[in-house]
DNA sequence: CATATTTTTTAGACTAATCTAAAAATATTT
DNA sequence: AAATATTTTTAGATTAGTCTAAAAAATATG
C-alpha cells in the first residue's frame, strides 16, 4: 500500500517525464512537488527500493513498468472524478483539480470500475486529458499549439497545455470551450499577438496564451 | 486543518458518547480505533488543545460543542457518501463503509453540498441512519429493537444498531431491507429465538439478531 | 480499609515525512 | 583544464503518529 507521498512522487516523475522522454531530475521533482530535494532524494531511494523507479545517484530517476502501471492508475482516478465533479455535480472546469488531487488516493478498484461505468466510460477529461484504460494503457491523440497555426488555419480547441485554474477562467471569460473552432485571422509581427475568429466572435489573445491551446486542424 | 486522525478521534467519541451520555474513557477510544491507549491520550491532549475536546487526566473525555460540530460534519461526509455509493454506484450496504471512511476525509464544503444536491437531500444513509444537516443538527427518530416487541406486535425494519458487514449479509440472504414489515410470530422460551413473520415469508432469528434491528411499532 | 486489579498516563523509542546546512558530485565557463 | 557555479546527496534535526514498558492514579475486592 503507498501512501499519498509516494503516489504522488510517481505522478510527478510520470508528467515530467512525458514531457521530455528522458530522466527526471531531482530538483525538477521537488520544484513539481513543492518540496525540497533532499525529501525528493529519500523518496527516490525509497521507490527505488520498491522497484516503481529507476534510480541511480546524481544521474535522476525514470519509472519502471511498474511505477508507470501505478502512476496510470492514479491519473485514471484524479481524472476519472474530475469528470464527476463537472458532469454530475456541476463543478466548472476551474476547480476540480484540487479536489480531484485528494479523491485520487482512495483506495478501491470497484469504486473506480463503477464510477467510470456510471459515468458512461469517458475518454477525456473536462480539459482535454485523456483517461487511461485500467489497465494503464493511454491513448494520446494528435494535438497542435494554437501558435503553431499560421493565418487562415483552422482548429478546434481540444486542450490546454498549463491548466492552471487562471488559463481556464480566462478561456471561461472568452466563452472558448472545448469544441470551440477556432480560425487565425492575422498575426501581429510587433508582439506575435493572435487575431482569432471564433464561431461568434473576433479576438485578441496573447503568443504565451496560444501557446497553452491545443488544437487539431480543420 | 484537521488530520486523518485527528477527524477519527472526533467520530469516536461522538459515537461512543452517543451511546451513554457520559465522558469517553480512553480505552474505549482505542478499542474503537484498533490503537493502543497511549496514542489516544496524546492525542486528548492535542485536541483538547484545538479546543474540541475536554479532557481531563484519568476523567475521561467528552466533545466540546465545537467539537460535536466538527464529528457531525464528518459523519455528514461519510453518510452521504454512503448513499452515493448504493444509489448511484450500485454497490450493496455492506460494502460501503470501508471506502466511506476514507471519503469522509476529502476536504470540500461544496463537493459536499454539490453532492447533498446531486443525492437530492437524502435524510438517511443506507443503513437508515440519519444525515445531519450541514450545520451540524441531526434528527434521531424514535426506534424500538425488534428484541422489545412481544408476540403480535408489528414493525417495520428502519435500522441496523451494529452494521458489521456480516450482519447486513445476514439480512440480505434473509430477504430483509430497509422498510420490510416484520411481525412477532412467536418467542422460543428455551433460547429467547424469534419466530418472526415477514411480507412473504415467515422465519426463525436468534435473540442476537432481534437485537440488532431496529423498527418502528406499526 | 488495605490490598489487588484495572485504567490511564508518562517515558522513551521508532518510522515516515519533512526541513536546513554542509559536503560531494556534476556541469559550466573562462 | 582550472575555477566557478549548480545540482544532488548526506547529515542531522523536527513533527506527527505510533508503539512497549513502567509508573501513577482510580477502581474494585476480600
Amino acid at each position: 500500500m503507498l501512501s499519498f507521498t509516494e503516489e504522488n512522487h510517481l505522478k510527478a516523475i510520470f508528467h515530467l517525464s512525458s514531457v521530455e522522454n528522458q530522466d527526471v531530475s531531482t530538483n525538477a521533482i521537488a520544484d513539481s512537488l513543492k518540496t525540497k530535494a533532499p525529501s525528493v532524494t529519500d523518496m527516490l531511494q525509497k521507490l527505488s527500493e520498491k522497484e516503481l523507479v529507476t534510480y541511480k545517484k546524481y544521474q535522476g530517476s525514470f519509472l519502471t513498468p511498474n511505477g508507470r502501471k501505478t502512476a496510470l492508475n492514479i491519473i485514471r482516478k484524479h481524472r476519472l472524478w474530475e469528470v464527476f465533479l463537472v458532469e454530475k455535480l456541476g463543478f466548472n472546469w476551474s476547480e476540480v483539480h484540487e479536489i480531484a488531487e485528494q479523491l485520487e488516493h482512495i483506495k478501491s478498484k470497484k469504486l473506480i470500475d463503477e464510477l467510470d461505468r456510471f459515468l458512461d466510460y469517458p475518454t477525456k477529461d473536462p480539459h482535454g486529458d485523456p483517461i487511461p484504460n485500467p489497465a494503464g494503457f493511454i491513448k494520446y491523440t494528435h494535438r497542435t499549439l494554437l501558435s503553431e497555426l499560421v493565418i487562415g488555419d483552422k482548429g478546434k480547441f481540444i486542450g490546454v497545455k498549463d491548466s492552471s485554474s487562471a488559463f481556464l477562467k480566462f478561456l471561461d471569460k472568452r466563452k472558448i470551450s472545448l469544441g470551440t473552432n477556432i480560425e487565425i485571422l492575422h498575426i501581429e509581427d510587433f508582439d506575435n499577438s493572435i487575431h482569432i475568429g471564433l464561431d461568434e466572435t473576433n479576438l485578441t489573445i496573447s503568443i504565451k496564451s496560444a501557446n497553452n491551446i491545443y488544437v487539431t486542424k480543420i
